[in-house]
DNA sequence: AATCTATATCGTAATATTGCAATATAAAAA
DNA sequence: TTTTTATATTGCAATATTACGATATAGATT
């Protein structure tokens, strides 16, 4: 197989999966952090700032688009991604509201 | 190649990937959420509650724990499932700590 | 127009993940 | 001791991910 069962969970679960799977790779965690570090945005500078190849990086940012968490706006030949504020206060609420009070093991 | 270049990043940014990773998943968002709500530990009880097969199930705890996100005390022959609170706490600062304060996209 | 720069897409190889039937293990109950 | 209950492991098929060279696309520069 090797196919989630998407349908047999709820869609909060599958949002929360989704997003989690964006950051599910130290590129994109590298990605993340270094467009917060800039604040502004630029992309050509991402290829050369990570040690990967250019086509890695393009793929990693697809995938961090198709989540959400980033956008991209095109700025003439270039394209200038930033982190979405909306999907990325998201992802702290809902890794945030899922904490324990109490936990008290057997 | 499929391999992730583990070696190119920083600790911190493979510690959060595979935190993220271990959350990736439905079933695992499904697991994390039935053992907060019961707060105690059960672990039948969870091949009962989701609609997967008992191996999926097993192997699905297996890196939940692997993750440190969850323990497993053994409790006669049946093994007792609960949140590992440090490491969940230790989730929610890695997640919380990026917040972006300002965010000009260009 | 020819070239350069920036980015995306395609194709492909290597590896990882998902899911489960079958089976193993081990303690509890009969 | 046989059986039941609870969980883990093995093996395998289907699918997904990772990485990158080659190539395509498209605006900018010359």
């Amino acid at each position: 197989m090797g196919l989630t069962k998407t349908d047999l969970f709820t869609e909060n679960q599958n949002e929360i999966a989704i997003l989690a799977k964006a950051i599910a790779h130290p590129a994109r965690v590298a990605i993340i952090e270094y467009l917060l570090k800039v604040n502004a945005c630029i992309c050509n500078d991402i290829v050369n700032e990570l040690p990967l190849a250019q086509p890695t990086i393009s793929q990693h940012l697809k995938e961090l688009k198709n989540a959400g968490i980033i956008k991209g706006n095109i700025e003439g030949n270039a394209i200038c991604y930033c982190i979405n504020e909306q999907v990325f206060g998201k992802i702290q609420v809902l890794f945030g509201h899922i904490l324990p009070i109490q936990n008290k093991c057997c």
